[in-house]
RNA sequence: GGGAGCUUAGCUCAGCUGGUUCAGAGCAUCUGCCUUACAAGCAGAGGGUCGGGGGUUCGAACCCCUCAGCUCCCACCA
């Protein structure tokens, strides 16, 4: 038998992921006599490529469904994708321009047909790369937001929100990207932390009569001047309260416009004096809504600005060199004061970085206050529960604060809004899921006979979370014809969903708590009447480890796949958990995924150690049935605290128990422990009680490490049929025997002891040592095992005091004889320190037990503990200082 | 501006309802070993007045107040 030292994981990795597609063990169908445990895949955008978030994310949900398979469940993962509009139409606008064409020369129809190429040739890259990692997916169950009945869904999902009186349209003013010629959602603005430089002009108004009397107001949007309706002042201003009620005159256009008070307004702030522009601020806008005034939109969907100006020769012309050119006619007027810098916020899209307009516009929205309350109430009452559990602050917030949410997107990649217009006037449309449905709908609306002709749909797209909110349940084909009745999803006839659905849990980034988790438990109450989750586990942000965020521009983000080429899918999953405890963002190192690797070379070794043994049918002796009972409890009470992280999403501690697991307990100490001498054989039935312990050992890491554990779950035995570890069972654990723990553990300290005295004076640990024992502690039971452990040759308990160096284990000193090469008083200053250190102890326990308060007061166990550490504490005492006097 | 959270060993973090799992883990460091499973290993060791100050209590890493620093979320000042 020849096995390499180092183990290899290219070499069964792939070989592994074949056989259990082979084998179907991914599938998952409804099947009542086990219990359901579903995940659903954080659907990555269709054009992704797999980053370290995505490995962190899925090796997370991996571990939880393979986990979960092993107990028995019906294990279900499904994958897929989101089509993510504003993100993939991006990107095929930038694809299509390195072609050099422009998406303006498009039809929509001739563009659809670009993004869904380009969708079918990198679409499934990121799915594949999951592979790569171990991610036990049904694959069969591959989901996409715009395959057909998804599409379906999307269009039902909003004529039934529509006609629930949710989904309203309105004119709002929106984040207008005049690059992309969309809205952005607020979280699609986004803002330099720094803010950015900027200049705030001071600019006279003329007061309309005087003669040379003006009013100074401040902006940072010159260009946006002959949009102001108004100027506005606090009301609590004294400069400016004989000017309320007053006109001035808007400069060049000489617009009469009046003077205002609103609360709004900073005193403190420039001037004092605020120019009213509702078409292009949010603020302004509000203040217009108050006082009646009148909107002047001026700028165009591409930034330029429209005949609204009245001054002609910025009609066509970009908002910023309009700024430029204003500027300069404002000097010349002599109505520019100041120009002074300052630092402030300017949002910028995420998608394209230009500037964000806001502007007015007729958007779709759906009403949020009502309908989420159902959700809000159900992550207060822990019906859905979030890990770590602070994040329930943050979504209560939200959700208290909840604002509508703009639903359209003046974007081609998408869902298209199933809106039909038949006339210019506000209300002249109908929402329907087909245009048949449309034109019967709007010829009953209108009282005249449409025909399709007469229809307009919609231009724009639905906003990309309006159809993610549904994944959980449309992955089941919820809302197909059969089962989706009067804006209800119908129980007990999809057994799809009926089976699958809640879902177990979700794991995904805190970022997308709002955007996404939060709209799925709102959706998931509105159609079924049940959450879509029980748990929701949100990861942190994987950063570098100087905490950076990784990104491109920074060049500090590993590549995924070479990761996994380097150090195997094994020890990269185990790399990306050992230190990402829920919620906490992961500082990653390359070293963790070392680490990994490390963990399976180290049960690799473990087992070319047993493979490599030979079997006698002898007796076995005394000491190995020792360990295989001492093992046996260790196990048991791995996997009780082994479960119980699991039960906690304590994923990371889980990591780590089985590490501690695999190799402490197993390797470090059992395998010592039972290891023949070299060339010896071993007794039987210590060996299929150590392949028995490893079997299990090996179950209990294949949720972290499936591969190494599945390679060698096929070498350790005679396998047939389906017998692999995917579909082995979790080991149950069995009783703790806590007595025969502690004596382990008292061993295996004499043993430390030993070994330490052994450090301490150079000895070889081949030199056999003498012990003696003064004190109670029973050692019998391990001492063939610390005998051999620790190299002692006798032990001897008469109550010599020879010349050496002591030590205690409890109360009981054990004295390793060292004649003449010991340093007496070296010996006693040790001892002294000591007992000088367990004076001092009980003195400190002598103080508590002599207040009056404390033994009233404190709990009975407590006192009794305290009592005892005085007693054990004396004891200690005694016995050195018996000590100190024979040295 | 509003809200949430964090500060424990060199690093990353555990420490559940104040008291025997109370000062812990992994990594890193140091010392000694190439001991036929593994030197990417083995054996052993050192290291923290639990951010500062104050208070409550018989007793505080844990509860309260306060100061300092950091992080995140929401809103966004012309």
């Amino acid at each position: 038998m020849s096995l390499a030292t180092k183990y290899n994981p290219a070499e069964v990795e792939d070989k592994w992921y074949q056989e259990w597609m082979k084998k179907g063990f991914f599938k998952a169908s409804p099947n009542p006599a086990k219990e359901p445990f579903t995940i659903v895949i954080p659907p990555p955008n269709v054009t992704g490529i797999l980053h370290m978030g995505h490995m962190l994310n899925n090796t997370i949900q991996d571990v939880l469904v393979r986990k979960a398979r092993m107990e028995g469940k019906e294990a279900c993962w499904v994958p897929g994708t989101d089509h993510a509009s504003i993100a993939t139409e991006a990107k095929v606008v930038q694809m299509l321009r390195e072609k050099g064409i422009k998406k303006s020369s498009l039809s929509r129809e001739e563009f659809l047909k670009y993004a869904w190429e380009w969708k079918e040739k990198y679409g499934g890259i990121i799915l594949e790369q999951l592979k790569k990692l171990g991610a036990s997916c049904d694959w069969d169950r591959t989901a996409f937001t715009m395959d057909p009945a998804y599409y379906k869904a999307v269009v039902r999902v909003f004529v039934d929100l529509y006609n629930k009186g949710y989904i309203y349209r309105g004119l709002r003013m929106i984040n207008w990207d005049c690059e992309a010629k969309t809205a952005l959602s607020n979280e699609e603005v986004l803002y330099k932390e720094e803010g950015e430089k900027s200049i705030l002009y001071s600019v006279k108004y003329k007061i309309k009569d005087t003669a040379d009397d003006w009013v100074i107001i401040a902006t940072q949007r010159p260009e946006t001047i002959m949009g102001d309706v108004a100027i506005a002042v606090n009301p609590t201003d004294e400069r400016y309260k004989n000017l309320v009620g007053k006109k001035v005159l808007v400069p060049f256009i000489n617009r009469e416009i009046p003077v205002i008070a609103d609360d709004y307004v900073d005193k403190s702030f420039g001037t004092g004096c605020l120019k009213v522009t509702p078409a292009h601020d949010v603020n302004d806008y509000e203040i217009g809504v108050r006082h009646g005034l009148p909107i002047i939109d001026t700028i165009n969907d591409d930034g330029t600005l429209n005949e609204k100006c009245e001054l002609p020769k910025f009609y066509g012309k970009d908002r910023f060199a309009v700024r430029k050119e204003i500027v300069k006619d404002l000097r010349e007027a002599g109505q520019l004061v100041k120009e002074e810098e300052f630092v402030t916020r300017i949002g910028r899209s995420e998608r394209t970085n230009t500037v964000v307009e806001p502007k007015l516009s007729l958007q779709w929205f759906i009403k949020m206050k009502e309908i989420s309350r159902r959700a809000y109430r159900a992550v207060e009452d822990d019906e859905v529960k979030l890990y770590p559990a602070k994040f329930k602050n943050t979504y209560r917030h939200w959700m208290e604060n909840v604002r509508d949410w703009c639903i359209s997107r003046q974007l081609w990649w998408g869902h298209r809004i199933p809106a039909y217009y038949y006339g210019d006037g506000e209300n002249d449309f109908v929402a329907a899921e087909t245009i048949e449905e449309a034109v019967k709908l709007a010829s009953k609306k209108c009282g005249r006979n449409l025909t399709q002709a007469d229809l307009r749909q919609d231009p724009d797209v639905l906003d990309t979370w309006a159809s993610s909110w549904l994944w959980p349940m449309e992955v089941f084909g919820a809302f197909a014809d059969e089962y989706f009745k009067d804006g209800k999803i119908v129980p007990g006839k999809n057994k799809e969903l009926d089976y699958f659905y809640p879902t177990q849990v979700l794991v995904t980034a805190p970022e997308i708590l709002f955007f996404w988790v939060a709209r799925m438990i709102i959706a998931g109450y509105e159609y079924t009447g049940k959450k879509p989750f029980s748990d929701v586990y949100l990861t942190g942000i994987v950063r570098d480890k100087l905490g950076r965020k990784m990104s491109k521009s920074l060049g500090n983000s590993p590549d995924s796949l070479e990761l996994i080429a380097k150090y195997g899918a094994d020890g990269v999953r185990t790399g990306m958990l050992f230190s990402s405890a829920a919620g906490n963002d992961l500082l990653f190192d390359e070293k963790l995924c070392e680490q990994g690797w490390s963990f399976a070379n180290k049960i690799w070794n473990a087992f070319r150690l047993v493979k490599g043994w030979e079997i006698t049918k002898g007796a076995q002796p005394e000491q190995n049935k020792v360990a295989v009972e001492w093992f046996r409890s260790k196990l048991a009470q791995s996997i009780a605290e082994l479960n119980d992280n699991f039960s906690k999403f304590r994923i990371s501690d889980a990591l780590m128990t089985v590490y501690k697991l695999a190799w402490d307990d197993f390797c470090s100490w059992y395998l010592e422990m039972v290891k023949p001498e070299y060339g010896k054989p071993i007794d039987e039935a210590t060996y299929n009680a150590t392949v028995g312990y490893f079997e299990e050992v090996l179950k209990v890491v294949h949720p972290f490490m499936p591969f190494i554990t599945e390679e060698l779950w096929n070498e350790l035995g005679e396998r047939k049929d389906n017998d692999y570890i995917i579909v082995a069972s979790w080991p149950n654990g069995g009783k703790i025997e806590e007595g025969l723990i502690k004596k382990g553990e008292e061993a295996f300290e004499l043993i430390r002891q030993v070994r330490n005295v052994r450090a301490g004076k150079g000895l070889s640990p081949k030199e056999p040592l003498k012990l003696f024992q003064n004190g109670d502690l029973d050692v019998k039971m391990f001492w063939p095992i610390a005998s051999s452990l620790a190299n002692i040759s006798e032990l001897i308990t008469t109550g010599d005091k020879p010349s050496g160096t002591s030590f205690l284990v409890g109360k009981t000193e054990f004295t390793v004889a060292l004649e003449g090469k010991i340093d007496v008083e070296k010996e006693k200053e040790s001892v002294t320190k000591e007992i000088e250190y367990l004076k001092g102890f009980v003195a400190s326990v002598d103080r508590k037990l002599n207040n009056e308060k404390f033994v009233s007061g404190a709990a009975p166990h407590i006192v009794e503990g305290e009592r005892k550490k005085k007693a054990d504490g004396e004891a200690k005492i005694k016995t050195l200082e018996e000590r100190l006097r024979s040295l």
